[in-house]
DNA sequence: AGAATAAAAGACCAAATTATCTTTATTTAT
DNA sequence: ATAAATAAAGATAATTTGGTCTTTTATTCT
């Protein structure tokens, strides 16, 4: 099992791609973003909508149109395309799937995973969209293969 | 998301339930298992048997058989039960589903994530399944609900 | 106004995961 | 030997996830 959904997966290459390519104001195709993150592209489509309709990304039909990301959304934390996408259970369910994670009626891996939890909230949460824009564009960092 | 598949949750809850239950070298059915963990007990059945197939649990058939766990198995980290049922994808895989996970071409979450992959292997190595039978029996710990 | 472009929406389809039930094989006890 | 107990194996079904294709709607350009 990968920590993210493959659903996810797609969505956060497709977000950074989208903000490095549209850094200048430009919109970029559905078409041109399936191949630079390398994922099937009806299946994306529907991912981008669903970000879209959430006001994650943004994007507009006809022609020159496409999807872009705002100014403000640029600043969003990753964290919010995984909950928006897989939900908060890697953030607050319990490791073992007990219905509640609490302190109250703990698992056995309840206070080792916390913390591991708790770290993985603030990766998230502390790397925002844009900011890999510059290792992308010059290729140390890649969102395919 | 959850860390976990549910066949991978149901596993580790099943098999600490085992080793606590069996400590005095007694054997445990399906039933009960499936009831102390509250699992579904015919799903969990299918879980066990490839558990048991793969080595990591023990079983004989036939009145007064039941699941048990070998004194060697016993001391086993839980990772080993991760491995068998999830694969090493957690631990090796590439956060963003890259095909390979490597320096080479980082995705922009590998740096970070390779940390707490590492920390999230580590915490599984290091808990052996045996390790909180005193916990479970006494109530502090638990395997449902 | 009409044609072209591009995302949105909707209808499917395929594969994997989760779950249930039935039959078979093995072991024990009588 | 037979019956009872118990896991193993097999078959099937439901649900969720992942993926594809077609139609509709909004926008722009001529
Ligand atoms: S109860 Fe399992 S992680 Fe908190
Ligand atoms: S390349 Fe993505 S985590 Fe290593």
């Amino acid at each position: 099992m990968a920590i993210f959904s493959k659903t996810c997966e797609y969505g956060i290459r497709a977000v950074f791609f989208i903000a490095h390519t549209s850094a200048n104001g430009r919109r970029i195709g559905i078409k041109e973003i399936a191949a630079g993150i390398d994922s099937p592209e009806f299946f994306l489509a529907k991912i981008l909508q669903d970000l879209s309709r959430k006001g994650i990304i943004n994007s507009i039909k006809g022609p020159n149109g496409g999807f872009y990301i705002s100014s403000e959304n640029l600043k969003r934390p990753i964290s919010d395309i995984v909950e928006a996408i897989d939900g908060n259970g890697l953030f607050r369910g319990c490791a073992l799937g007990l219905k509640q994670c609490s302190e109250v009626n703990p698992c056995p891996l309840h206070d080792e995973f916390k913390a591991i939890r708790t770290r993985i909230y603030d990766m998230l949460r502390g790397i925002n969209i844009d900011q890999f824009n510059q290792e992308l564009l010059s290729g140390i960092l890649s969102l395919k293969k």
